[in-house]
DNA sequence: GCCAACGTTGGC
DNA sequence: GCCAACGTTGGC
């Protein structure tokens, strides 16, 4: 069991979007940066947790939980000529891109980025790492059990 | 919109 | 394999 934070912009896919997807449940897609495929495809087990986070917005935190559900795939954009995902390089018989589905557990209250930033605790995350831009990041054990008591979820 | 930081591309 | 140029991320 492995713990994660996966970033997604809100304009795009907000945790309420998310709330309202069948199942609860989306398809990672759009991933194109190896580390954070490599993450998908090779570390991620169904049941990981996940803490489903906003960036690029008004007030970037985490606003849910979440979960890995099923296995890796490849994403489907990635052969769709013309889509801002499309890769050329990419073939059926050799997909570069991979995602897995996510399923909301439950909406949070914002913990935001400058309270995570704060907590002493929290200061080794992957996520406050001096040039960090990867859209997925591990998460320590002990770094899920602290957000998920700030959360009031435990 | 700015810009720091980092990843990718492609010529050599 | 080097590295300059360019593109992207994402907070502010």
């Amino acid at each position: 069991m492995a713990y994660w934070l996966m970033k997604s912009e809100p304009s795009d896919v907000s945790v309420d979007d998310l709330a309202a997807m069948p199942d609860a449940t989306v398809g990672w897609y759009g991933v194109r940066n190896y580390q954070a495929r490599n993450f998908m495809r090779d570390q991620m087990r169904p049941g990981d947790g996940v803490l489903f986070y906003h960036s690029s917005c008004a007030e970037p935190g985490v606003v849910g939980l979440a979960e890995v559900v099923g296995a890796p795939y490849p994403d489907p954009l990635q052969f769709e000529a013309g889509h801002k995902y499309f890769d050329p390089k990419s073939t059926l018989e050799v997909p570069r891109w991979y995602q897995v589905d996510v399923r909301l557990v439950r909406k949070t209250r914002l913990l935001a980025l400058a309270e995570i930033r704060q907590h002493p605790d929290l200061q080794e995350m992957r996520l406050l790492a001096r040039g960090n831009r990867l859209s997925i990041t591990p998460v320590m054990p002990g770094e899920w059990w602290v957000i998920n008591a700030l959360l009031g979820t435990e």
